[in-house]
DNA sequence: AAGATTTATCGTAATATTGCGATATAACAA
DNA sequence: TTGTTATATCGCAATATTACGATAAATCTT
């Protein structure tokens, strides 16, 4: 196998597990972390940063991408690369609702 | 390769990366929420309730028992899994933070 | 135009994940 | 003890992920 079949849940549970499969790497983090971090947006500094490939990040971007978390200003040669608030916003809330929902109640 | 450099990156980062792991997938994340809702906590009729092979079940239940989540009390056959609320608390914390910390000034 | 710089994409190897059937293990019931 | 029920583990096949080098594409510099 090595495919999740998500046809049998509910639309809510496979977006949590979408968006967790992007945050469920650690250079995936990191970039989030650093891209934030930085006013001046100009980015990939992130081969430096991380220690990965060139286009290992490129990749690791793309994934980010696919989830709406990265809202790209190109200027010229310098892509910016920036977190899109309303986005993180949202899944900000996604998350924290999952958390919040689970009632414990047990044993 | 398929695995991820962990030792790139500072302990959080690998933190947040592995819970997302385990959130990665929307089985993990029904059963999390199924556990939580059951009142009796005499599971496994989860495998009636995804629709997935016992073998499967019990395979993603050794997942979520990895990151601490899961306390089982074993009472006779049926064993009662239930969620370990400090566990829970604390990855919710972990998660509020990661999504807190992000500073968007930019582009 | 020609070269330099930056990012994206392709192809590939190594490893991980997902899901299942078959079987093992453990505890209860008769 | 024997059978029943519930869960765990093993082995496997299909697919996904991670990372990288090589190269393409795009833009800037001169």
């Amino acid at each position: 196998m090595g495919i999740s079949k998500t046809e049998l849940f509910v639309e809510n549970q496979n977006e949590v597990a979408q968006v967790a499969k992007v945050l469920a790497n650690p250079a995936r983090v990191a970039i989030l972390q650093y891209i934030s971090k930085q006013d001046t947006c100009i980015c990939s500094d992130l081969v430096e940063e991380t220690g990965l490939a060139q286009a290992t990040i490129s990749q690791h971007l793309s994934e980010i991408k696919k989830i709406g978390l990265l809202k790209g200003n190109i200027q010229g040669t310098n892509r910016c690369y920036c977190i899109d608030t309303e986005r993180w916003e949202a899944l900000h809330g996604l998350f924290h609702e999952f958390f919040s929902r689970i009632q414990i109640q047990c044993c």
